[in-house]
DNA sequence: CATGAATGAGTATTCATTCAT
DNA sequence: AATGAATGAATACTCATTCAT
């Protein structure tokens, strides 16, 4: 098989992972339910995979990746450590509003995984909170953000707090636009951490 | 069975419950295992709880509603917000930090169950989301607090920020006083929703 | 559940494994077949057993045991070891042709097990070949039997012979008599071991 | 691909079969294990083989049928069937000594197969089989071995006392030398067929 | 109320074999 | 002839829950 084909069977296990995993929650959806929506054989899946929660950890890499990819590129040329971080408000509620099956897997299933996974998880997630880290510490330097900011503590209220508004928008939901709240949430950031 | 003794072994269950979450997780905690801890025979956990789930829900709500009085009765008097909201975050830290065991189960395998589940652990969830809603509002009230603010969205950060930073420090391996950090989160909320 | 159940559904268990080895072979008796034919839930067989092997093991060692109890008491009497040997011969071959069950499992089933469960097999049969080196050993001391026989030697000599000669009788397909070898059997142990 | 190279082949798999068979056993030999060893791909097994058990069958065919010509060479000039009959203990002991990768896979691994397949060996086994079974005539036609001997038995007796002393060496873990045991049995042999 | 023996549904993973290249 | 990616059948065991005592 040439490579196009492996890339193409692991990006179609991934999606159909995604679907499944979205439909019917990750302990539901057995191997042999990803295997049909991702038109492979159930023995397939272990050639790309070694076990089924490395389906679930790599398609949160995936997407996480793409979104910190996305960031970085918007975040290169802005001078302004403020509007850097409303900007990353806008696309982190943005990006999961228009993949509600992402927004499924990462707030709802991601959680539900052993210690073991957990930590791997937290590994995965690590690109995404140096991020953060990164825009606080620039507005420091700018003056923008306090001079004695605790960085670990402010990017993990920070995290926490857009990762708990997301949560909610899903669990009520989705009856209003979650990035509707963006303005609120940067705002709250920008007093909070303002020097 | 008198009421004394039913009182009795729904505790002992609960107490047993607790004990064994914290040491292997709700997976790993077998009803068996439960039973045992508990110092009763498997079939009586089912006199006093439908589903092994129910468990965890009544031990949340029990351990909950124990704060939420604690916190009603320090703030009652509390004229001011600002240092109502100071007083919440500190009774928050120091609660988990002081009974590690429940911080367990609340931060980690809490979050491992069902979306059904989580529906119920919300529901357990409303009477500190109140409280938190009502301090907010008091501080509005009191023009200490932005007089436009969300109220709804603002509970949901402040509530996920502080989870956040007790779930990190769980994770983190409790390295560092939970209660340290206290004051950095209060001063962050205290701007962020300062008028 | 009283004590005669108990021992009721565990030989219960024992029979319907026996049938269904006999019937399938071990690596076809499922364990959901075995539990069907002795009556109870597939759950049931892990009440009494660890592995689907140890009922393996525990229908040889009940099913030797009481052979070696047949035998100990039919010899226990026998001045002359000659005699004794023969006998054994005998109910060797008588035991396991009206039995044919348990010469099949025997002879084949038990045969096609992993190296691990074979250590254990061979510590059940211990008893086994105990006595046909005791009996060897009377022989040796009466003077019936050569005074410089190697007894490990000639019990190994014995079993192997006894052994081959039922096996190729069941892969015959049971043509003939079990029973009709043995006195050629016992002549030629006799004339093999003779002073 | 020449007929050289189909014979380097099918020599090639046999031989990193036998290595495979005796490190691991032979359920725990995989086919792409075994094609490893033997330096081909997976599916070029089945070019030569039908079936992963048909290496283990080819194996034992080879092997035994190099003993069975040793044999025969041997005791092609052998006037005396008693010498003879020591002659084949002798060597049937040395070969499996001096290469215990076989001795392991022909006392356990091929026993670990399904019925079907022991008809085969037992098929394969025959000019072996037939072998003793000639010795023995020739013994009695000889008058040195009794005229009244069931030759079917006696080679049963023969074969299976010659086995159980192999196998017991094995799982013993050789901690003596089999080709010492050659005489004790010799004697055992001559005696108990003696006229 | 309490017990604990009995129940039986539910599934990830391996690996011999095939077949398109 | 050779390859090796793909296939898909096959199954022991656990454990939440029930119910006869």
């Amino acid at each position: 098989m040439g490579k196009a084909a492996r890339v193409d069977k692991y990006a179609a296990i991934l999606e159909g992972a995604l679907r499944t995993f979205a439909a019917h929650g990750f302990h539901k959806s057995q191997v042999s339910k990803i295997a049909k929506a991702a038109g492979v054989a159930d023995g397939t899946i272990y050639l790309y995979f070694r076990r089924k929660e490395d389906i679930l950890i790599a398609l949160f890499r995936e997407k996480l990746g793409a979104l910190v990819a996305k960031l970085r590129e918007e975040l290169s040329g802005a001078e302004d450590a403020r509007a850097g971080l409303r900007r990353l408000v806008e696309l982190h509620y943005a990006e999961l509003e228009q993949d509600v099956d992402l927004a499924y897997v990462t707030q709802i299933e991601l959680r539900q995984s052993s210690l073991e996974l957990r930590r791997e998880i937290g590994e995965a997630l690590r690109p995404y909170v140096a991020l953060i880290e990164e825009v606080l510490a620039r507005g420091v330097a700018q003056g923008a953000f306090r001079a004695d900011l605790d960085l670990k503590l402010a990017r993990q209220l920070v995290f926490g707090a857009m990762d708990e508004t997301v949560t909610s928008w899903l669990v009520s939901g989705r009856k209003y636009r979650l990035s509707s709240m963006a303005e609120g949430t940067a705002a709250f950031f920008a007093r909070g951490l303002g020097a």
